[in-house]
DNA sequence: CGCCCGATGTGCT
DNA sequence: GCACATCGGGCGT
């Protein structure tokens, strides 16, 4: 295993957010690997930032954010959806990327079979849809992802070229006020073609 | 394709 | 109470 170390997760939320794109995301599951290419995060960054979670300080929800980088904080929304996001920044300062899309390369098998009657584009498509496909619950959150046994980690992917990466602003997060509705937080592959899923 | 809406738990006002 | 970092089905274009 050769996960991202705690360091890679450490530094500026919003670099980290483009970083990640072209990563691979694995999900060890009953002995298998289930896994895809990153192709689009958002950056939640801060207590100012008033579309973050952690907006109104720290809670119960929230304290994930607030701890060690590298870790997993997983959050239930909407009656019914798990989401995945990755702790960064330093300690203390409430920071993370929520991983909205993947490019699924291995394990598709398993992914079919968790998202029976959903296209093939559509299996991890969406932050509770990757979470779906890859059993990903609160039984992860907190998790680490930079240790050895982990049951999810990211590590190196496939390079992409600038290209090929669109910058916007969030999306889902309508009645947050300006400036933070409209920052250029969200990072998205714009193509998967000519890319090598090896 | 786009828009609308229901499902449904949890945290915060 | 109500808003919510969503999804999927239904219906109209």
């Amino acid at each position: 295993m050769k996960c991202l170390p705690e360091s890679f997760y450490a530094g500026e939320v919003i670099d980290i957010a483009r970083n990640l794109l072209g990563m691979r995301l694995v999900r060890y599951l009953e002995g298998e690997r289930i896994s895809g290419i990153i192709t689009e995060t958002e950056a939640y960054r801060g207590e100012e930032d008033l579309a973050c979670h952690a907006r109104n300080g720290k809670t119960q929800r929230n304290a994930v954010m607030y701890g060690r980088p590298g870790r997993a904080y997983i959050y239930f929304t909407y009656g019914m959806h798990w989401c995945l996001n990755a702790v960064c920044g330093p300690e203390g300062f409430p920071a993370a990327v929520l991983i909205r899309a993947i490019y699924p390369v291995e394990g598709k098998k398993v992914i079919a079979a968790r998202r029976e009657g959903v296209k093939p584009a559509d299996w991890c498509s969406g932050p509770a849809r990757l979470c779906k496909a890859l059993a990903i619950d609160k039984a992860l959150n907190g998790a680490s992802l930079c240790e050895d046994e982990s049951p999810l980690w990211i590590e190196e992917g496939t390079p992409l070229v600038e290209t090929n990466i669109k910058i916007t602003p969030r999306i889902g997060i309508h009645n947050t006020p300006e400036p933070w509705r409209s920052k250029p937080w969200r990072f998205v592959v714009h193509s998967m073609e000519n890319i090598s899923d090896s």
